[in-house]
DNA sequence: GACCCGGAAGGACA
DNA sequence: TTGTCCTTCCGGGT
């Protein structure tokens, strides 16, 4: 199944938010999902690829869809074929106006364009959105259907704004790479959907690096992410939701980057971007043909792999590894990573609280633990391929389950836990167990069961395979495990763990789990 | 005060 | 319409 572009958030455009020239350290995928020209030093207004890529329009179209004719249609479609590398549409399938082919699902788009259907449901929806968008931000003006730059600004609380006009005003320039910039539209709008499984990649401690992603993610530069974190108005407290005073912080409290390509991005000579040629281009239209789920970064916990594998290390002042094999990390600028966060989820008042609350839920499905002693210190309980390979959060309910042991409830072996001295019971976080759970019960052969049920190597459960065990007794009981707040809230699961002193160097840290190391490394 | 925890309500999205 | 995955807010504890 595809991963398409969903419906396209706002876009978090705001004062300041262009005009910072520092970059974001982000990982190659968020570069990848913002391809094209974020200008952080721009000696002229930014651009914004959104207007960019409708003005390649073909010219008699108008920008919204929904009342083009047949010939607009047509023209559309070819204009369709030529940027974005598709194979030739069958015009017969097409005969219809622009307010029919504007209501053909992706589906029916797919039945009379195989291979094609996800891109041109993706344009023509992005054009109806922002089609939409026009008429909601610009109430005073008409339904703009000619409109030629038509893109408003964030939704989320950005009425125009004087980056609104100037984004209006500084667009008119052609941009020859209309389909990247189409693709960096739909990833600017939603940016989680357009990537081509990051985390595959990254999954395994690899890096998230795409075939075509060719160029280094520092050469492209990002107005979007005009600035970075360093927000020193994280960890609960209220923050300014401005994004003039999100921009100041960022600009002022940002660390540092740590490496060569992330000072680049900051050089003003940076090339806007790196043209990409059409099947890398078309690859954002379809960005889920690989045969692995795909996350993309939507989901907190692939985001923070992806920072956390980027290749480069290039977000060490944000989070970074203590120990990759067990899955031990350290949020070391919390506030930073909670804007970058914020800003992939675009909710750019996210702080390190709300962040955490997001974390915590994690607990309860066995995604992620805190180590106890250290701050901003968590772990990764479980291997990013097999997150990947769950649809969904309720699926770990049913390896949860009872019937389905968790890999949580798998028995430590002793050498194993004396080979981590680090890792100790949790002091005081037994739940009283139910008699019907409290039986004690055989350990069970971790392989196998592992190896039945889940996607985790079976060496990977050692760490927290004793999470629920005490004195040999299995005290796993069937605990809401979904991250709704419904039902009782029992932590004792997540609680049962054991702890993991995030010493700064974690000398004796290494597990023999092994999550995150490359299958050849293993 | 920062961090951490988890309940509760609700939103965005598929 | 429903479930997921947060986001937001909050009170409380360390």
């Amino acid at each position: 199944m595809k991963l398409v572009p969903g419906p396209l958030p706002p876009i978090p455009t705001g004062a300041g938010m262009d005009r910072l020239p520092l970059p974001l350290p982000f990982s190659p995928d968020l570069l990848w999902r913002y391809p094209l020209s974020f200008p952080l030093h721009h000696q002229q207004p930014p651009s914004s690829p959104l207007m960019d890529y409708k003005s390649q329009l073909p010219s008699s179209l108008a920008s919204d869809p929904r009342i083009w004719s047949r010939d607009d249609v047509i023209s559309f479609l070819r204009w369709s074929e030529r940027e974005f590398d598709l194979q030739p549409f069958d015009m017969d399938m097409f005969q219809m106006n622009g307010k029919a082919i504007s209501l053909l699902t992706r589906t029916d788009l797919s039945e009379r364009a195989p291979g094609s259907g996800d891109v041109l449901h993706n344009v023509l929806q992005l054009l109806i959105r922002e089609a939409n968008n026009m008429q909601r931000v610009l109430p005073s003006s008409p339904v703009t259907p000619t409109s030629r730059h038509p893109y408003p600004l964030s939704p989320h609380s950005h009425p125009p704004t004087p980056n609104w006009s100037l984004l209006q005003n500084t667009n008119e320039a052609f941009h020859p790479h209309a389909a990247q910039i189409a693709a960096h539209i739909m990833a600017q709008s939603n940016s989680v959907t357009l990537s081509p499984a990051p985390s595959v990649d990254s999954q395994a401690g690899g890096s998230p690096q795409h075939a075509e992603n060719n160029a280094p993610p520092h050469l492209f530069t990002h107005s979007i992410f005009g600035g970075s974190s360093g927000g020193s108005n994280g960890s609960g407290s209220n923050q300014s939701d401005s994004d003039e005073d999100y921009s100041d912080k960022m600009g002022q409290n940002m660390s540092p980057p740590n490496t060569p390509s992330a000072y680049s991005l900051m050089h003003p000579n940076i090339p806007h971007f790196a043209p990409r040629s059409p099947k890398e281009v078309k690859r954002e239209f379809f960005p889920n043909e690989s045969p692995e789920p795909n996350t993309n970064g939507r989901l907190l916990w692939d985001f923070l792999q992806q920072l956390l594998n980027d290749p480069s290390q290039r977000y060490t002042n944000y989070i970074a590894w203590k120990n990759h094999e067990t899955g031990v990390f350290k949020i070391v600028d919390p506030a930073g990573l909670a804007k970058l966060w914020g800003i992939q989820k675009n909710h750019l008042s996210m702080n390190y609280d709300k962040m955490s609350r997001a974390l915590r839920y994690y607990y309860r499905v066995n995604i992620l633990r805190k180590v106890q002693g250290e701050r901003h210190c968590y772990q990764f309980l479980r291997n990013p391929t097999e997150l990947k390979n769950i649809k969904n959060i309720s699926l770990l309910r049913q390896q949860m389950s009872p019937t389905r042991p968790s890999p949580m409830t798998h028995q430590v072996a002793p050498q194993q836990q004396q080979q981590h001295p680090q890792v100790k019971p949790e002091p005081v976080q037994l739940k009283q167990e139910s008699p019907a759970h409290s039986e004690p019960i055989k350990p069970e052969p971790i392989e196998s069961e592992i190896n039945v049920h889940s996607n985790i190597p079976a060496h990977s459960v050692s760490v927290h395979s004793n999470m629920n065990m005490h004195n040999n007794t299995r005290v796993y009981e069937d605990k809401p495990t979904d991250l709704s707040m419904e039902g009782p809230t029992d932590l004792s699961i997540s609680s049962n763990h054991v702890n993991i002193v995030c010493s700064p160097d974690t000398p004796n840290l290494r597990e023999p789990m092994n999550y995150y190391m490359k299958d050849d490394e293993k």
